[in-house]
This record gives C-alpha cells, sequence and structure tokens, in this order.
DNA sequence: TAACTAATAGTCATTTTGACCATAATATTG
DNA sequence: CAATATTATGGTCAAAATGACTATTAGTTA
C-alpha cells in the first residue's frame, strides 16, 4: 500500500488573517520544499486514522476533527510513480497547538494563505480545492468555535467571515443576522487594551452551534 | 495498483421514484450479489477516467458526467485485503440510457432507493453518504436537468424534489419561487392523456441554469 | 477638549416566506 | 348532461428577512 497518500490542510485564524499549516520536507525528492503534511497510509490503519497519525508525527498537531476533502487521483500527480492522495481538512486556532516537526518534516510553519511559496505536486489544486470547500462551507454552517478564540468581539467574527469570503460585510446587518440565531451568549466581560471604546465579548452557545451544524442553514451576506 | 477502486452511485428519476444502478456480480467474492458497480483503477488512467470506463463496460452507460464524492478506507471494508475505494455521483435519466451489463457483471437494474436489497461491503454506507450529498445538492444547486425529461410539468420538478427531500412542498410556494428564478421556459405544449386538466410543460433555460449552478444559491422550501 | 475610532442601535422601503384560499379547465361518473 | 373529482394556476396577507443607510454612544489620543 504505497501507492495511496494522505496530504492534509489545516486552516487558522490569526491577526485578521486566515492561515494554513505547511511542512519542510526534509528529505525525498522534494527536500527543502514546503509543502501540505502529507505521507503514506499504512495497510492496518483506516485512513482518517491515517490522517490523524501523519499529522501528528509531522507537526505535532493532534487531537483535531479532520473532515476529509476528496481524492486526487490524476495520473502524473506524482513524479516518480502513480500515488493516489486522499486529503483531509481542518479548522483550528494556530495559538492552541504549538508545532513539533518531526518524521520527515524539518520544519512546520503557518502561512499567510495569500502568501504561500510554490508548491510541490498538486498541492496548489488541493489548497484552492480546500478553500472553495470553506467558502462553501461558512454559508451553510457555522464556522468560528475552532478558528476563534473562546471569547471573541463582533469584529473579530466578522473579520473571519470576510477573510473567508473575501469581501466587506455590513457591520449592522452581520450584526443582527448573527444575533437572531441566539448562537452567541454575551459575556460578561470586555474587550482591553484598545485604543477605542472597547466591544463586548461573546462566545458560542455550544448546543445552538452543534444544533446548527446538522441542520442546514443559510449565511449569506 | 489493486489496491484502490472505484465505485459509482447513479441516481435516476421515474414514475415520481428516486432509482439507483445497480449491477449484478458475474465473479469473484460476491457472485450473484446485487452492487454498486465498480472495479479497479488503471495504473495509467486518471481516477476520473477509470470512473467512466468502469461505469461503462460495467452497464453501458457512458457519456455522462460523473462527480468524486469521496475516498471510503476503513481497513475491513473489504473482505480479502485491504482497498480503498473512491466513490463517484451522477443524475441520469434513466429512459435516455439503455443497460448492456459486461465485464465483470452479469446483470444491470435500476432498483427503487426504497427496495435496495442488502448490500456487500460497506455499499449500504457509500449509498446513505451519496443520498445525503443529493439532499444537499438540491438545496444549493438547481437539479433536474439530468433527471427529468426534456419537457416537464412543475409538478413532476415538484415531486423530484419531494423524492429528494422526502418532504411535501407547498404547491403554490413551490411554483412561485421556481417562477422567480427566471429557471424555466415554458413550452407552447400541454400534458397529454392526463385524466384532469392538462399542466403547461416547460423546460430549463440552459444559460440560467449553469448560471446558478456556478452562483450559490439557495433553495429551502 | 476636540478629533478619532469603533461599538451599538435604529430606520425604512423592499423582498421573501409560509400558510392559506379561489378559480379554471378538463375528465369521469351517475 | 349535470355533478363530481382532480389537478392547474393564480392570488391574498401577515410576518419575517434583507440591504442600504443614519444616528448615537463610549472610550482614546492628540
Amino acid at each position: 500500500m504505497d501507492s495511496v497518500s494522505i496530504d492534509c490542510l489545516l486552516f487558522g485564524f490569526n491577526d485578521g488573517v486566515l492561515k494554513i499549516l505547511m511542512v519542510k520536507h526534509g528529505e525525498g525528492i522534494s527536500k527543502g520544499k514546503w509543502a501540505l503534511p502529507g505521507g503514506w497510509i499504512n495497510d492496518t490503519e483506516n485512513i482518517d486514522d491515517a490522517a490523524s497519525r501523519l499529522l501528528y508525527v509531522l507537526t505535532g498537531v493532534s487531537d483535531i476533527y479532520l473532515e476529509q476533502l476528496r481524492a486526487f487521483g490524476e495520473v502524473n500527480r506524482f513524479p516518480t510513480k502513480r500515488v493516489i492522495t486522499v486529503a483531509y481538512f481542518a479548522l483550528i486556532k494556530p495559538e492552541n497547538y504549538s508545532l513539533h516537526p518531526g518524521f520527515t518534516a524539518s520544519a512546520a510553519k503557518w502561512f499567510d494563505i495569500q502568501k504561500v511559496p510554490k508548491l510541490p505536486y498538486d498541492h496548489k489544486k488541493i489548497m484552492e480545492f480546500g478553500f472553495g470547500f470553506l467558502q462553501h462551507k461558512v454559508r451553510h454552517e457555522p464556522i468560528g468555535f475552532n478558528l476563534l478564540p473562546q471569547k471573541f468581539t463582533l469584529l473579530e467574527l466578522q473579520e473571519l467571515y470576510e477573510a473567508i469570503l473575501r469581501k466587506p460585510l455590513d457591520k449592522s446587518n452581520f450584526r443582527r443576522k448573527l444575533m437572531n440565531m441566539n448562537l452567541l451568549v454575551p459575556c460578561k466581560e470586555k474587550q482591553k487594551d484598545v485604543s477605542h471604546r472597547a466591544a463586548l465579548l461573546y462566545s458560542f452557545d455550544k448546543k445552538i452551534y452543534d444544533k446548527l451544524v446538522k441542520e442546514e442553514f443559510n449565511f449569506e451576506l
């Protein structure tokens, strides 16, 4: 089973910017290049488990929900032989995971999605597919639980949506729509250390969040 | 490359009922059983091409748009060895394709989705995933071009939606929503041989249809 | 203290929705 | 042939949602 591989596409959100987790290959034909964390599936593990394992040994990131994107299987996507890869997707808070490169990775780093270096194989295609998937997802499921800090302001949430959808949203309408969903619960706390009026902090109502994930939901703004 | 297979999930619509295309295995460990059309990927073909080829040799169905669903890779999903399968999905009009079983298939037949026999491997899981995919798709893309005859009545279209969503829809509201999309063009023809008032026939406006496929679209009814 | 920045709240016309009701056009039946 | 049945088609109406704004508030900083 050396003909099927895994590639992981992890999105994070930081300083108002969408990021992608990449590793530098420490060996093999693409040594020295940055690419998506990935590797070979063992014969004795489910592919979902292989994705978790590989992500962990390469980057140190574990205990996250990896969702399958799809398989990529162009004949010549890999240079030396025919390799089909199954891509996985996740959203996490970068600050909650320290990166520990290992196995075939000599480094691991978050890249601003707009500043990703040239990628080997069809990783650019995978990335673009995954970003499209994220754009679709954000419109039909609540998102943010895994991307924002526990407590956040409405503007931070809005900036997340704007970064994913790549378009400006109306502050007032965004606010109204979110509040009508009952998805957010106000904390008794305010923002600190800002050079203007401090905003109220909110957190997600886990119950309603989970309900909306299942329910089919529409968020066009 | 004998460790990756393809399985195809084809939906059709006939007599107001959703159908699934299945083949009877003519050889191998599941000889005599009905299952999704599928087989092995060659080393020298893209997986999308493998899906088209296998569907053709097994059932005679060709020239359709097959969309990848995802890979299924539980360790024990296949009895004799470790096999990862990539599932494909399509919507077609059964009456437009004559079935010619061949290769490892001794028969090919459309099954009412509610009356599918017990399936081998994880084909039931694949079918359920595909049906969920279809339910999601119908809410966010126009659907029907590949499922309904060239000219159809509004009630036929509504019955298609009801079969997929598995819930009754309000006739008047359905009509209004559809008409406001400008997706349908009235033909100058009416239904024939019905024992009640004949309905006007419609067909899809291909341009608007294609535009809506791309656009992100919302259809909650 | 004035200027600035972002938070928060509200307005309002328009569109969309959901749940109905009414009438029209055929076909079948008694 | 009149009554009945069946589906088509069109309309109503209140409630909710949307999009594009405007206004006010609270705190910072020059």
